[in-house]
DNA sequence: TGGATTTTGTTGACTAAGCAACACCGGAGC
DNA sequence: GCTCCGGTGTTGCTTAGTCAACAAAATCCA
Protein backbone atom coordinates (compact mmCIF):
# COMPACT_ATOMS: atom_id res chain seq x y z
CA UNK A 1 0.00 0.00 0.00
CA UNK A 2 0.93 3.60 0.12
CA UNK A 3 2.82 5.86 2.19
CA UNK A 4 4.65 3.08 4.13
CA UNK A 5 4.90 4.26 8.08
CA UNK A 6 8.51 4.81 7.31
CA UNK A 7 7.89 8.57 5.98
CA UNK A 8 5.35 8.63 8.86
CA UNK A 9 7.51 8.18 11.32
CA UNK A 10 10.56 11.30 10.79
CA UNK A 11 7.29 13.92 9.94
CA UNK A 12 7.67 16.77 12.09
CA UNK A 13 6.03 15.37 15.51
CA UNK A 14 3.82 18.78 15.38
CA UNK A 15 2.69 17.75 12.30
CA UNK A 16 1.93 14.18 13.56
CA UNK A 17 0.05 15.64 17.31
CA UNK A 18 -2.46 17.78 14.92
CA UNK A 19 -3.27 15.45 12.45
CA UNK A 20 -3.54 12.65 15.22
CA UNK A 21 -6.04 15.68 17.21
CA UNK A 22 -7.97 16.05 14.30
CA UNK A 23 -8.45 13.03 13.58
CA UNK A 24 -9.78 11.78 17.14
CA UNK A 25 -11.96 14.66 17.23
CA UNK A 26 -13.34 13.87 13.79
CA UNK A 27 -13.86 10.43 14.65
CA UNK A 28 -15.92 11.27 18.29
CA UNK A 29 -18.28 13.70 16.04
CA UNK A 30 -18.78 11.02 13.56
CA UNK A 31 -20.24 8.67 16.47
CA UNK A 32 -22.11 11.76 17.67
CA UNK A 33 -23.85 13.63 14.71
CA UNK A 34 -23.47 12.82 10.85
CA UNK A 35 -21.37 13.75 8.76
CA UNK A 36 -23.24 16.74 6.94
CA UNK A 37 -24.10 18.39 9.84
CA UNK A 38 -20.48 18.24 11.04
CA UNK A 39 -18.47 21.54 10.66
CA UNK A 40 -14.90 22.68 9.97
CA UNK A 41 -15.61 24.92 13.59
CA UNK A 42 -16.76 21.73 15.45
CA UNK A 43 -13.86 19.81 14.31
CA UNK A 44 -10.95 21.97 15.22
CA UNK A 45 -12.92 23.09 18.67
CA UNK A 46 -13.28 19.36 19.54
CA UNK A 47 -9.83 19.25 18.32
CA UNK A 48 -8.33 22.30 20.69
CA UNK A 49 -6.62 23.32 17.14
CA UNK A 50 -6.59 26.93 14.96
CA UNK A 51 -9.19 26.50 12.45
CA UNK A 52 -6.51 28.31 10.02
CA UNK A 53 -4.28 24.87 11.09
CA UNK A 54 -6.83 22.60 10.14
CA UNK A 55 -7.33 24.39 6.37
CA UNK A 56 -3.38 23.91 6.72
CA UNK A 57 -3.79 20.19 6.48
CA UNK A 58 -6.61 19.34 4.96
CA UNK A 59 -8.72 21.23 1.86
CA UNK A 60 -12.04 20.79 3.62
CA UNK A 61 -14.34 18.07 5.70
CA UNK A 62 -14.77 15.92 2.53
CA UNK A 63 -10.91 15.64 2.56
CA UNK A 64 -10.52 14.65 6.32
CA UNK A 65 -13.20 11.92 5.58
CA UNK A 66 -11.61 10.46 3.03
CA UNK A 67 -8.01 10.41 4.64
CA UNK A 68 -9.95 8.71 8.07
CA UNK A 69 -11.81 6.70 6.21
CA UNK A 70 -7.87 5.33 4.07
CA UNK A 71 -6.97 5.34 7.61
CA UNK A 72 -9.17 3.13 9.24
CA UNK A 73 -9.76 1.47 6.32
CA UNK A 74 -5.76 0.30 5.92
CA UNK A 75 -5.54 -0.63 9.75
CA UNK A 76 -8.34 -3.49 9.22
CA UNK A 77 -6.01 -4.26 6.10
CA UNK A 78 -3.17 -4.27 7.74
CA UNK A 79 -4.37 -6.09 10.88
CA UNK A 80 -4.69 -9.13 8.25
CA UNK A 81 -1.54 -8.54 6.85
CA UNK A 82 -2.92 -7.87 3.57
CA UNK A 83 -0.75 -5.70 2.73
CA UNK A 84 2.36 -7.47 2.20
CA UNK A 85 1.16 -10.62 -0.39
CA UNK A 86 -0.03 -12.07 -3.54
CA UNK A 87 -3.50 -13.00 -4.64
CA UNK A 88 -4.69 -16.42 -3.09
CA UNK A 89 -8.41 -17.54 -2.62
CA UNK A 90 -7.78 -17.47 1.04
CA UNK A 91 -6.42 -13.87 0.98
CA UNK A 92 -8.96 -12.83 -0.96
CA UNK A 93 -11.44 -14.39 1.43
CA UNK A 94 -9.96 -12.22 4.42
CA UNK A 95 -10.57 -9.13 2.49
CA UNK A 96 -13.80 -9.34 1.82
CA UNK A 97 -13.82 -10.36 5.53
CA UNK A 98 -12.29 -7.20 5.93
CA UNK A 99 -14.15 -5.23 4.10
CA UNK A 100 -17.77 -6.71 5.52
CA UNK A 101 -16.50 -6.13 9.04
CA UNK A 102 -15.36 -2.50 8.58
CA UNK A 103 -18.76 -1.47 6.35
CA UNK A 104 -20.67 -3.15 9.39
CA UNK A 105 -18.32 -1.16 11.98
CA UNK A 106 -18.74 2.07 9.97
CA UNK A 107 -22.64 1.42 10.57
CA UNK A 108 -22.95 0.91 14.07
CA UNK A 109 -20.33 3.40 14.39
CA UNK A 110 -21.35 6.50 13.13
CA UNK A 111 -24.81 8.39 13.68
CA UNK A 112 -27.38 8.31 11.14
CA UNK A 113 -25.00 7.48 8.26
CA UNK A 114 -26.78 9.57 4.83
CA UNK A 115 -26.66 9.35 1.34
CA UNK A 116 -24.23 11.70 0.99
CA UNK A 117 -21.76 10.10 3.33
CA UNK A 118 -22.23 6.60 2.27
CA UNK A 119 -21.26 7.29 -1.41
CA UNK A 120 -17.98 9.02 -0.44
CA UNK A 121 -17.58 5.97 2.00
CA UNK A 122 -17.63 3.85 -1.36
CA UNK A 123 -15.85 5.45 -3.55
CA UNK A 124 -13.03 5.73 -0.96
CA UNK A 125 -13.10 2.21 0.09
CA UNK A 126 -13.56 0.91 -3.71
CA UNK A 127 -10.40 2.91 -4.93
CA UNK A 128 -8.15 0.85 -2.09
CA UNK A 129 -9.72 -2.31 -2.83
CA UNK A 130 -8.72 -1.87 -6.43
CA UNK A 131 -5.19 -0.88 -5.46
CA UNK A 132 -5.10 -3.66 -3.12
CA UNK A 133 -6.11 -6.00 -5.92
CA UNK A 134 -4.19 -4.34 -8.68
CA UNK A 135 -0.96 -4.96 -6.74
CA UNK A 136 -1.61 -8.59 -5.82
CA UNK A 137 -2.55 -9.46 -9.63
CA UNK A 138 0.56 -7.52 -11.01
CA UNK A 139 2.67 -10.27 -8.87
CA UNK A 140 1.65 -12.63 -11.69
CA UNK A 141 4.25 -12.12 -13.97
CA UNK A 142 2.18 -12.50 -16.97
CA UNK A 143 0.96 -10.07 -18.46
CA UNK A 144 -2.30 -10.69 -18.40
CA UNK A 145 -4.33 -7.05 -18.08
CA UNK A 146 -5.50 -6.50 -14.58
CA UNK A 147 -7.80 -3.74 -14.76
CA UNK A 148 -10.96 -5.65 -15.65
CA UNK A 149 -10.82 -8.35 -13.54
CA UNK A 150 -9.50 -6.18 -10.55
CA UNK A 151 -12.32 -3.79 -11.58
CA UNK A 152 -14.80 -6.45 -11.34
CA UNK A 153 -13.54 -8.17 -7.91
CA UNK A 154 -13.67 -4.50 -6.02
CA UNK A 155 -17.65 -3.89 -7.21
CA UNK A 156 -18.44 -7.62 -6.31
CA UNK A 157 -16.71 -7.06 -3.28
CA UNK A 158 -18.36 -3.72 -2.28
CA UNK A 159 -21.46 -4.78 -3.30
CA UNK A 160 -21.25 -7.74 -0.56
CA UNK A 161 -20.02 -6.16 2.28
CA UNK A 162 -22.52 -3.28 1.55
CA UNK A 163 -25.36 -5.88 1.77
CA UNK A 164 -24.10 -7.37 4.67
CA UNK A 165 -23.97 -4.76 6.60
CA UNK A 166 -27.16 -3.63 5.58
CA UNK A 167 -29.04 -6.41 6.56
CA UNK A 168 -30.89 -6.50 9.39
CA UNK A 169 -31.04 -10.69 10.39
CA UNK A 170 -27.50 -11.14 9.22
CA UNK A 171 -26.33 -14.93 9.02
CA UNK A 172 -22.72 -15.51 10.48
CA UNK A 173 -20.35 -13.26 8.42
CA UNK A 174 -18.17 -17.14 8.10
CA UNK A 175 -21.23 -18.44 6.54
CA UNK A 176 -22.07 -15.49 4.46
CA UNK A 177 -18.50 -15.00 3.11
CA UNK A 178 -18.25 -18.92 2.29
CA UNK A 179 -21.64 -18.68 0.01
CA UNK A 180 -20.21 -15.30 -1.64
CA UNK A 181 -16.38 -16.12 -2.20
CA UNK A 182 -16.45 -18.76 -5.47
CA UNK A 183 -18.35 -16.25 -7.11
CA UNK A 184 -15.66 -13.59 -6.69
CA UNK A 185 -12.69 -16.35 -7.12
CA UNK A 186 -14.05 -17.46 -10.52
CA UNK A 187 -13.03 -14.49 -12.23
CA UNK A 188 -9.40 -14.24 -10.83
CA UNK A 189 -8.52 -18.18 -10.94
CA UNK A 190 -6.21 -17.47 -13.73
CA UNK A 191 -4.11 -15.39 -11.10
CA UNK A 192 -4.20 -18.01 -8.58
CA UNK B 1 -5.42 29.56 45.91
CA UNK B 2 -3.17 30.96 43.53
CA UNK B 3 -3.62 30.60 39.70
CA UNK B 4 -7.26 30.68 38.76
CA UNK B 5 -8.91 28.72 36.39
CA UNK B 6 -9.66 31.72 34.45
CA UNK B 7 -5.72 32.73 33.53
CA UNK B 8 -5.47 29.02 32.35
CA UNK B 9 -7.98 28.69 29.84
CA UNK B 10 -6.84 31.57 27.52
CA UNK B 11 -3.12 30.16 27.52
CA UNK B 12 -1.81 29.44 24.14
CA UNK B 13 -3.36 26.00 22.94
CA UNK B 14 -0.18 24.76 22.11
CA UNK B 15 1.06 25.47 25.81
CA UNK B 16 -1.68 24.28 27.35
CA UNK B 17 -1.17 20.85 25.10
CA UNK B 18 2.28 20.30 25.68
CA UNK B 19 1.69 21.02 29.26
CA UNK B 20 -0.41 18.15 29.92
CA UNK B 21 1.78 15.72 27.40
CA UNK B 22 4.69 16.60 29.39
CA UNK B 23 2.44 15.82 32.73
CA UNK B 24 0.84 12.57 31.73
CA UNK B 25 4.45 11.06 30.55
CA UNK B 26 5.82 12.27 33.60
CA UNK B 27 3.40 10.94 35.69
CA UNK B 28 2.84 7.56 33.71
CA UNK B 29 6.85 7.19 34.01
CA UNK B 30 6.44 7.81 38.21
CA UNK B 31 4.38 4.82 38.05
CA UNK B 32 6.95 2.61 36.32
CA UNK B 33 9.96 3.97 37.81
CA UNK B 34 11.42 5.67 40.91
CA UNK B 35 11.99 9.10 40.51
CA UNK B 36 15.49 9.61 40.48
CA UNK B 37 16.49 7.35 37.83
CA UNK B 38 13.31 9.45 35.06
CA UNK B 39 15.68 11.27 32.91
CA UNK B 40 14.22 14.57 31.15
CA UNK B 41 15.06 12.81 27.85
CA UNK B 42 12.94 9.80 29.31
CA UNK B 43 10.00 12.46 29.59
CA UNK B 44 10.34 14.28 26.68
CA UNK B 45 10.90 11.20 24.98
CA UNK B 46 7.07 9.49 25.96
CA UNK B 47 5.26 12.92 25.94
CA UNK B 48 6.60 12.99 22.28
CA UNK B 49 8.17 17.10 22.49
CA UNK B 50 11.18 18.24 22.29
CA UNK B 51 13.97 18.36 24.93
CA UNK B 52 14.61 21.98 24.18
CA UNK B 53 10.60 22.76 24.59
CA UNK B 54 10.71 20.97 28.12
CA UNK B 55 13.38 23.78 29.28
CA UNK B 56 11.15 25.97 27.88
CA UNK B 57 8.50 24.88 30.27
CA UNK B 58 10.50 23.37 33.36
CA UNK B 59 14.01 24.48 34.54
CA UNK B 60 14.57 21.08 35.67
CA UNK B 61 12.72 17.46 36.26
CA UNK B 62 12.23 18.74 40.25
CA UNK B 63 10.55 21.86 39.20
CA UNK B 64 8.20 19.16 37.17
CA UNK B 65 7.67 17.05 40.05
CA UNK B 66 6.95 20.46 42.35
CA UNK B 67 4.25 21.14 39.39
CA UNK B 68 2.86 18.20 38.86
CA UNK B 69 2.02 17.11 42.64
CA UNK B 70 0.93 20.85 43.17
CA UNK B 71 -1.41 20.12 40.50
CA UNK B 72 -2.77 16.90 41.80
CA UNK B 73 -3.02 18.13 45.18
CA UNK B 74 -5.14 21.24 44.25
CA UNK B 75 -7.51 18.44 42.57
CA UNK B 76 -8.06 16.98 45.33
CA UNK B 77 -8.60 19.93 47.71
CA UNK B 78 -10.29 21.20 44.64
CA UNK B 79 -12.73 18.27 44.37
CA UNK B 80 -13.90 18.80 48.21
CA UNK B 81 -14.17 22.66 47.81
CA UNK B 82 -11.84 23.30 50.21
CA UNK B 83 -10.83 26.17 47.96
CA UNK B 84 -13.18 28.81 48.71
CA UNK B 85 -14.05 28.67 51.92
CA UNK B 86 -12.79 29.19 55.83
CA UNK B 87 -11.80 27.54 59.18
CA UNK B 88 -14.67 25.31 60.40
CA UNK B 89 -13.91 21.84 62.08
CA UNK B 90 -15.63 20.16 59.72
CA UNK B 91 -13.29 21.93 56.68
CA UNK B 92 -10.34 21.09 59.05
CA UNK B 93 -11.84 17.39 58.66
CA UNK B 94 -12.10 17.64 55.16
CA UNK B 95 -8.54 18.92 54.38
CA UNK B 96 -6.77 15.99 56.78
CA UNK B 97 -8.78 13.39 54.97
CA UNK B 98 -7.91 15.35 51.34
CA UNK B 99 -4.06 14.99 52.85
CA UNK B 100 -4.26 10.91 54.44
CA UNK B 101 -6.10 10.56 50.63
CA UNK B 102 -3.55 12.33 48.20
CA UNK B 103 -0.63 10.65 50.39
CA UNK B 104 -1.85 6.98 50.30
CA UNK B 105 -2.61 7.19 46.42
CA UNK B 106 1.19 8.57 46.15
CA UNK B 107 2.21 5.71 47.57
CA UNK B 108 -0.08 2.92 46.26
CA UNK B 109 0.56 5.00 42.49
CA UNK B 110 4.44 5.62 42.45
CA UNK B 111 7.15 3.04 42.28
CA UNK B 112 9.94 2.72 45.01
CA UNK B 113 9.19 5.84 46.61
CA UNK B 114 12.88 6.97 47.67
CA UNK B 115 13.91 9.28 50.60
CA UNK B 116 14.46 12.67 48.21
CA UNK B 117 10.95 12.27 46.63
CA UNK B 118 9.44 11.97 49.83
CA UNK B 119 11.29 14.73 51.36
CA UNK B 120 10.10 16.86 47.83
CA UNK B 121 6.65 16.17 48.03
CA UNK B 122 6.64 16.85 51.80
CA UNK B 123 7.59 20.62 50.83
CA UNK B 124 5.50 20.89 48.22
CA UNK B 125 2.53 19.83 50.17
CA UNK B 126 3.38 21.34 53.34
CA UNK B 127 3.57 24.67 51.35
CA UNK B 128 0.43 24.17 50.22
CA UNK B 129 -1.40 23.14 52.93
CA UNK B 130 0.20 26.38 54.65
CA UNK B 131 -1.26 28.83 52.40
CA UNK B 132 -4.92 27.53 52.29
CA UNK B 133 -5.01 27.44 56.21
CA UNK B 134 -3.25 30.72 56.36
CA UNK B 135 -6.21 32.15 53.65
CA UNK B 136 -8.59 30.27 56.11
CA UNK B 137 -7.85 31.95 59.31
CA UNK B 138 -7.50 35.40 57.79
CA UNK B 139 -10.82 35.18 57.04
CA UNK B 140 -11.74 36.16 60.52
CA UNK B 141 -11.01 39.91 61.35
CA UNK B 142 -9.23 39.47 64.47
CA UNK B 143 -5.59 41.16 63.72
CA UNK B 144 -4.38 37.89 65.43
CA UNK B 145 -1.36 36.17 63.85
CA UNK B 146 -2.06 33.06 61.79
CA UNK B 147 1.86 32.43 61.00
CA UNK B 148 2.12 30.24 64.16
CA UNK B 149 -1.38 28.51 64.44
CA UNK B 150 -1.21 27.55 60.84
CA UNK B 151 2.50 25.98 60.69
CA UNK B 152 1.44 24.44 64.01
CA UNK B 153 -1.62 22.90 62.26
CA UNK B 154 0.17 21.98 58.66
CA UNK B 155 3.13 20.12 60.05
CA UNK B 156 0.57 18.30 62.20
CA UNK B 157 -1.70 17.37 59.68
CA UNK B 158 1.38 16.61 57.26
CA UNK B 159 2.24 13.97 60.06
CA UNK B 160 -0.79 12.80 60.93
CA UNK B 161 -0.88 11.80 56.83
CA UNK B 162 2.24 10.55 56.44
CA UNK B 163 2.15 8.14 59.32
CA UNK B 164 -1.63 6.78 57.65
CA UNK B 165 -0.27 6.33 54.96
CA UNK B 166 2.87 4.29 55.79
CA UNK B 167 0.98 2.45 58.27
CA UNK B 168 0.20 -1.59 56.92
CA UNK B 169 -2.26 -2.21 58.87
CA UNK B 170 -4.54 0.86 58.07
CA UNK B 171 -7.79 1.96 60.41
CA UNK B 172 -10.44 2.92 58.12
CA UNK B 173 -9.66 6.17 57.22
CA UNK B 174 -12.62 7.77 59.10
CA UNK B 175 -11.67 6.11 62.45
CA UNK B 176 -8.14 7.62 61.87
CA UNK B 177 -9.31 11.28 60.88
CA UNK B 178 -11.70 10.96 64.08
CA UNK B 179 -8.89 10.36 66.68
CA UNK B 180 -6.97 12.94 65.49
CA UNK B 181 -8.94 15.50 64.47
CA UNK B 182 -9.53 17.16 68.06
CA UNK B 183 -5.53 17.33 68.84
CA UNK B 184 -5.41 19.35 65.54
CA UNK B 185 -8.51 21.77 66.40
CA UNK B 186 -7.77 22.55 69.34
CA UNK B 187 -4.72 24.81 68.24
CA UNK B 188 -7.15 26.64 65.96
CA UNK B 189 -10.23 26.98 68.60
CA UNK B 190 -10.11 30.40 68.77
CA UNK B 191 -10.91 31.16 64.67
CA UNK B 192 -14.07 29.13 64.86
C1' DT C 1 42.25 6.84 38.62
C1' DG C 2 40.97 8.06 34.19
C1' DG C 3 38.55 7.52 29.84
C1' DA C 4 34.06 6.70 27.73
C1' DT C 5 29.36 7.56 27.77
C1' DT C 6 25.05 9.62 29.31
C1' DT C 7 22.67 13.26 30.77
C1' DT C 8 22.06 18.17 31.23
C1' DG C 9 21.17 22.84 30.02
C1' DT C 10 21.66 26.29 26.24
C1' DT C 11 21.74 28.45 21.70
C1' DG C 12 20.22 30.02 16.96
C1' DA C 13 18.08 29.13 12.73
C1' DC C 14 13.92 27.09 10.79
C1' DT C 15 8.97 25.57 10.64
C1' DA C 16 4.30 24.79 12.29
C1' DA C 17 0.52 26.55 14.92
C1' DG C 18 -2.15 30.46 16.71
C1' DC C 19 -4.81 34.54 15.99
C1' DA C 20 -7.51 38.21 14.19
C1' DA C 21 -9.29 40.09 10.33
C1' DC C 22 -11.06 39.76 5.87
C1' DA C 23 -14.36 38.79 1.83
C1' DC C 24 -17.52 35.46 0.53
C1' DC C 25 -21.45 32.36 0.27
C1' DG C 26 -26.05 30.50 1.49
C1' DG C 27 -29.90 30.06 4.23
C1' DA C 28 -33.46 32.02 7.69
C1' DG C 29 -36.55 35.31 8.77
C1' DC C 30 -39.08 39.71 8.02
C1' DG D 1 -36.29 42.57 -1.98
C1' DC D 2 -33.49 43.10 2.50
C1' DT D 3 -30.43 42.14 6.49
C1' DC D 4 -28.62 39.04 9.82
C1' DC D 5 -25.96 35.16 10.88
C1' DG D 6 -23.11 31.14 10.81
C1' DG D 7 -19.90 28.69 8.24
C1' DT D 8 -16.02 28.88 4.77
C1' DG D 9 -11.50 29.66 2.96
C1' DT D 10 -7.50 32.89 2.94
C1' DT D 11 -3.86 36.08 4.59
C1' DG D 12 0.04 38.44 7.32
C1' DC D 13 2.09 38.66 11.43
C1' DT D 14 3.29 36.61 16.08
C1' DT D 15 4.63 32.91 19.06
C1' DA D 16 5.71 28.15 20.34
C1' DG D 17 7.95 23.98 19.10
C1' DT D 18 11.67 21.48 16.48
C1' DC D 19 16.28 20.29 15.44
C1' DA D 20 21.15 19.84 15.59
C1' DA D 21 25.01 21.18 17.79
C1' DC D 22 27.50 22.56 21.72
C1' DA D 23 30.00 22.69 26.37
C1' DA D 24 29.70 21.16 30.89
C1' DA D 25 28.31 18.08 34.49
C1' DA D 26 27.40 13.56 36.21
C1' DT D 27 27.68 8.44 35.88
C1' DC D 28 29.68 4.24 34.71
C1' DC D 29 33.10 0.82 34.70
C1' DA D 30 37.65 -1.19 33.72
Amino acid sequence: MLSNPREEEKLDPRVKRTRRLILRSFEDLLAEKGFETISVQDVTDKAEINRATFYAHFPDKYALLDYSISQMFKQEIEKRTLNACHYTPDNLRNLILAVCEFLSNIHTGCAQPHQQFESLVEGTIKTMIFDLLSYWLKQTKSKISTDIPATVATWAIYGLASLYSHTKKRPTLEKFVDEALPLVAVNLEQFA
